[in-house]
RNA sequence: GGUGCCAUCGUAUAUCGGUUAGUACUCAAGAUUUUCAUUCUUGCAAGGGGGGUUCGACUCCCCCUGGCACUACCA
């Protein structure tokens, strides 16, 4: 029988949660999901000095706002890990580490070492490129180079002690791996990798992750491609626990890299081109610094988690527009790219201008809300909020920007861009703008509204509205030129030469309000 | 330095030995628009180099070059 599906993602909480760790924990959900397994979140918080204080609920919160689930271990509604397979987190499971490193020391697969970090810091300096390994190990103070009794002494004096992983020296590790094939290394490049420390009594990252995989019956790893020159160590230790029939698969993902120059993305990457490298905003209290955020800049989550799914992935043909459910049904592992991805953070832009569309005016209008705020506009209309939306998403990238394209619509310009001026605002204009006023005077507050249907020239249906048929009689009588008077009823509105259709500008802001603003262009303008 | 991974337009990628090497982003031009923007159309732009294998290679193999990762009592 196939073994059930069950993937982690096990992330340390030493600050935010990294867009290629966001990405990491989406390509393991839509696996889980497509093959109906368990997706766990587990805390690998074994080193105590990187710890960063509310890391790990922000872990928690950006893949909640990012729409992956998580079925057992550490998730929203349940802070401290649901589940048969706990404690999810690292630091709550020193006694389970205990056994196994026990174990380790006992069939002779570790011993257990004094040196201090100065003696191996003194030994690196002393010899060039130094590995502790098989070659070296006896030089070293070990329990392979030390008797029974000096070992017993030492650890009854208290004196602090790391438990090693002994390789056995020339041998050929294969690490099967489901994106790129086999992998094979010679052991004698491994060193006799730290397990466990008695400074902390905690385990180091390669023992708790063997450990813990195995214990939660995970059936595959799939984690950054930092992790594979470890891969072969990692297949040491399940075969020195016993544990090798069950050993998970592994697939290494390929980096999320710099959009320009070379290497891995970072935090830094986003501060000097200006975008965020995280889902959320954070805090962090440990150095004071503060990370801008994906949620924070007005993404959309669905459209971060398309463009996520696409650096590193890509179906069989063009399609490039993908629901969570698509992603689900059509992931798959042999298709991700093994070439590291450069980070493009003008696509991203690109796909949250896609996913803003297919937002109602009404549920962006809300979203707007706090931007209006910011702006001083109190009690906004959520009715006229929403339909200036409707006149303007096509322009912006995201929500914020809806300021820059809506502002005139809450606020009457005082001041008049020079350059429109320059270019549309005649000698005339003024004069054309009192006998504007005293034609729409006469419009009916019903007819300034009012639209109906028509046929164009070439028989197409169009909308055209009431003040159409009031202003254009008017502008032909008098042979003014169309552009010339409403390029300058517009400047009268908006301030500059911008805006959607001057019809729908004066439908929301009303009769009254627009010959207002005619007034007091007039005063202002010269 | 050592080991490993990787290599198609500027970017993300399609192609699983035979194509005028496709698509999207970006950029440019034109059309549309009484404004700005949108939209539409068109265009620019690629198989790192060298050897093989084959009737035929972007695709398979080798070498070189380049890039990246790892090389901690961090994960």
């Amino acid at each position: 029988m196939e073994r059930k599906v069950r993937v982690r993602f096990a992330p340390s909480p030493t600050g935010a949660l990294h867009i290629g760790g966001v990405r990491t924990a989406l390509y393991n959900y839509l696996f889980a999901r497509q093959h109906g397994g368990d997706m766990l979140l587990r805390i690998e918080d074994t080193d105590s000095t990187r710890f960063v204080p509310g890391a790990e609920q922000y872990i928690i919160e950006a893949l909640d706002w990012l729409g992956i689930e998580i079925d057992e271990g550490i998730c929203l509604d349940a802070p401290n890990g649901k589940g048969d397979h706990g404690p999810y987190r690292q630091s709550e499971r020193r006694d389970i580490y205990h056994q196994y490193v026990d174990q380790l020391l006992q069939s002779g697969h570790a011993y257990i070492a004094f040196d201090t970090p100065a003696e191996l810091e003194a030994k690196r300096a002393e010899i060039a490129n130094f590995q502790y390994d098989a070659r070296t190990r006896l030089q070293m103070r070990n329990s392979l180079s030390m008797s029974a009794a000096e070992v017993s002494e030492c650890i009854e004096k208290g004196e602090k002690y790391v438990v090693r992983f002994k390789v056995e020296p020339n041998e050929d590790i294969h690490v099967h791996d489901l994106i790129r094939g086999e992998v094979v290394i010679n052991s004698n490049i491994l060193d006799d990798k730290v397990l466990y420390k008695s400074a902390d009594d905690l385990p180091t990252y390669h023992m708790a992750n063997i450990v813990d995989d195995h214990l939660m019956e995970i059936s595959h790893v799939i984690r950054g491609e930092e992790w594979l020159p470890s891969a072969p160590l990692h297949v040491l230790l399940y075969r020195a626990l016993g544990w090798e029939e069950t050993m998970p698969a592994f697939a290494h993902l390929p980096l999320l890299l710099k959009p320009d120059g070379n290497g891995k993305l970072s935090k830094r990457d986003g501060d000097r081109l200006g975008f965020p490298v995280f889902p959320l905003e954070f805090h962090n209290e440990k150095d004071g610094t503060v990370s801008s955020g994906y949620r924070e800049s007005g993404y959309l989550p669905e459209a971060v988690i398309n463009f996520l799914a696409l650096l590193g992935w890509h179906g069989t043909g063009d399609q490039e527009m993908y629901t969570m459910d698509e992603l689900i049904a059509q992931f798959s592992l042999d298709r991700v790219s093994k070439a590291g991805a450069k980070f493009d953070y003008e696509k991203g832009k690109w796909f949250n201008h896609q996913y803003l569309q297919f937002r109602t005016n009404e549920e962006l209008a809300q979203m707007f809300l706090p931007t209006l705020q910011a702006k001083g506009i109190e009690n906004a209309d959520l009715e006229m909020v929403a339909k200036v939306i409707g006149l303007t998403k096509e322009r912006v990238n995201f929500v914020p920007e809806l300021w820059e394209q809506t502002n005139f619509f809450f606020v009457a310009p005082t001041e008049y861009d020079e350059k429109s001026l320059k270019k549309r605002w005649k000698e005339d204009s003024p004069r054309h703008m009192e006998e504007l006023l005293s034609v729409l005077e006469n419009v009916s507050e019903t007819d300034w509204h009012t639209t109906y249907e028509t046929t164009d020239d070439n028989g197409n249906t169009i909308t055209r509205w009431h003040l159409d048929d009031v202003v254009m009689p008017w502008i032909a009588e008098k042979e003014y030129g169309v552009g010339i008077v409403m390029n300058a009823f517009r400047i009268c509105l908006v301030g500059a030469a911008r805006g959607p259709h001057i019809w729908n500008i004066t439908d929301v802001l009303g009769k009254a309000e627009t010959l207002t603003r005619v007034h007091n262009a007039l005063e202002s303008i010269e």
